[in-house]
DNA sequence: GGCCATAGCGCG
DNA sequence: AAAGCGCGCTATGGCC
């Protein structure tokens, strides 16, 4: 059962429609449209079609009205488009429509940026659309929903239709049980759900202490300085790093100046990174290292991040749900997936409360041989420490260089003779990255386990290889060329293993999700691999049971039968630094 | 004044 | 030990 919604001036219209897109009944007005979704809810479960969740589902779960399911259609426009190798092309529901009428496609706008809930944005307003109104609206959400639907009916898992793609990477994909377990069903539910969830994170917030942000931020940098000020110890550790140079108005914060203070110094540079300066026997370089530091921490994540992003006790950073070209989310403002480990103490429950904080531990790694298929690999990600078991059965026991092989094997590195050890002993782990990085070099496309796609080359690149490749190129032309294909090469190697990682960590949260509905706990942070529930101390080791069964059940749907585990480190804390 | 590229570093 | 992948964010510094 299908629910197809617009909203209009506080109430809005409802029309169900079947799991092929069909109407089955006709468009109901409602007055109030939390109260008729909510009641509709209680009553049907229905997966809701909308526009954007990012832009109704806020309104109504302020009202009091939560969905358990929903059928997103920007999102879900992004995903088909992307799997047709059609990147640039607008995805918002207007821009869908238009394309089914054969009108003028609009530019997917950007969301005005502000307080979330503050100012309705007027991408689907009618009367910026031409439209007359509600009715219309609705039946353009009626049609772009049926016509997705047979898009998606007819994305059959076909790897032949990716243009570039060998039959290395054919095989290794069907080695593995067959590319997409059903087609890209799975994927869409999972975003929309993710979409949800979003929205309800954000609403819910981050529990997070002020104080103990400041007392953190006051122990570092010293008391918080007026408006504008440089924090003391900000100050003191930038005039001792000028004085070890001789030059008192010496910016740490410009890497120009740095740079010719070490060269004047007899100590050129290549940059002013900070690992390069560790290798580097100058009394200013401990103080410089401090002062990058601390500087970071204040410029980032200083009180001024706290005046704008903290209120009522909680972090509400806005989610941006398949915001990046592998799936993982994003966030608009706030960094919420940067929170250095340090202010990780100001994420404290609240009184009776606790946080059930669990990550994936070694995902990559784990769903590349879930990926590939491979036995060896398989073995190895059968139990917990994946590099263990590794460094056991090929590389002599020793865990880190085991480990260093794996990581560049999936990222791309230059490790020489371990790669050699690793290809002799898990051809097919190996071979799958390799069949993408190759797909990726010759400007083909590569798919997540759940059909998420990479984007096609850019114009730039096609310009770069062609001079390369064509007659008579300048001496310039061809290394450039080459380090173009080489560049994508680690791109598409990389995207198949995190974007079919992000997979998995998409349909965990959906898991985890639809277990927690009903309960006290509350999903308050997802950040790549790892999921935050805050719920009354009581209900803990229930709700750290639910996570554990939600990572074997995503193990299950996203890759089917595998022996690979994907184990979760799961922790009950009261404070979020406390975790691992 | 705003815009943009670059450098650098936080997270996974 | 560092580097290979993906991001967001800030400061600098050149440009119009």
């Amino acid at each position: 059962m299908r629910v197809a919604v617009v909203g209009a001036e506080g109430g809005g219209l409802l029309q169900a429609v079947a799991e092929d897109g069909s109407p089955q009944g006709p468009p109901q007005p409602v007055r109030d449209l939390a109260a008729a979704v909510a009641e509709r809810e209680r009553a049907d479960r229905p997966r809701w079609v909308w526009a954007a969740t990012a832009e109704l589902y806020p309104g109504l779960l302020r009202a009091g009205a939560r969905a358990d399911r929903a059928h997103d259609l920007g999102l879900t426009e992004a995903i088909l488009l992307a799997a047709d190798g059609r990147w640039g092309e607008p995805r918002s529901f207007p821009a869908a429509w238009a394309r089914l009428r054969g009108l003028p496609v609009p530019d997917d706008t950007a969301r005005p940026s502000g307080a979330p809930g503050a100012g309705q944005p007027a991408l689907f307003d009618h009367d910026l659309l031409g439209l007359p109104g509600p009715a219309e609206l609705l039946e353009g959400v009626v049609a772009v929903h049926a016509d997705q639907q047979r898009r998606l009916a007819g994305a059959v898992p076909r790897s032949e239709r990716v243009q570039g793609v060998g039959a290395g990477a054919r095989e290794a994909a069907e080695g593995a049980g067959g590319g997409w377990p059903g087609g890209l069903g799975l994927l869409v539910a999972a975003e929309s759900a993710g979409a949800l969830a979003a929205v309800e994170m954000a609403a819910a917030g981050l529990p997070w202490r002020p104080e103990v942000h400041d007392a953190v931020l006051t122990e570092l940098l010293g008391p918080r300085p007026r408006a504008g000020a440089v924090p003391q110890r900000l100050a003191d550790l930038a005039a001792r790093v000028g004085a070890a140079f001789g030059l008192p108005r010496l910016n740490p914060d410009s890497p120009a100046q740095v740079l010719r203070a070490f060269a004047n110094a007899g100590t050129p540079l290549p940059s002013t990174r900070s690992h390069v300066l560790r290798g580097v026997d100058h009394p200013a370089v401990p103080l410089l290292l401090a002062y990058k530091e601390l500087s970071r921490l204040h410029a980032t994540y200083g009180w001024s991040w706290l005046d704008a992003w903290v209120a009522g006790g909680r972090f509400r950073p806005e989610y941006v749900p398949g915001g990046v070209v592998s799936g993982r989310w994003a966030t608009r403002g706030g960094g919420a997936l940067q929170i250095p480990h340090a202010l990780r103490r100001a994420v404290v429950a609240d009184p009776g409360w606790t946080f059930v904080v669990a990550d994936a531990s070694q995902l990559e790694p784990r769903v590349l041989a879930a990926l590939s298929g491979d036995d060896g690999l398989a073995r190895a990600a059968a139990g917990g420490d994946l590099y263990a078991a590794l460094a056991a059965d090929a590389f002599g026991g020793d865990r880190a260089r085991a480990k260093t092989a794996l990581l560049a094997a999936m990222y791309g590195g230059d490790v020489g003779q371990l790669m050699t050890v690793l290809r002799r002993r898990f051809p097919a782990a190996v071979g799958y990255v390799e069949a993408a990085a190759r797909t990726g070099e010759e400007g083909g496309l590569v798919r997540s386990r759940l059909g998420r796609t990479c984007p096609p080359p850019s114009t730039a690149w096609l310009a770069a290889t062609e001079a390369a490749g064509g007659l008579g190129p300048d001496a310039e032309a061809v290394p450039r060329g080459r380090r173009a294909a080489r560049d994508r090469g680690r791109f598409t190697r990389n995207f198949v293993v995190q974007a079919s990682a992000a997979d998995w960590a998409l349909v965990l949260l959906a898991a985890v999700r639809r277990r927690l509905a009903g309960e006290a706990g509350q999903l308050v942070f997802f950040q790549h691999d790892e999921v935050v529930v805050h719920c009354p101390r009581d209900d803990a080791d229930r709700v750290a049971a639910e996570v554990r069964d939600a990572a074997a059940e995503s193990g299950r749907l996203v890759f089917g039968d595998t022996a690979v585990r994907f184990p979760l480190s799961v922790a009950v804390v009261d404070c979020y630094a406390d975790a691992k």
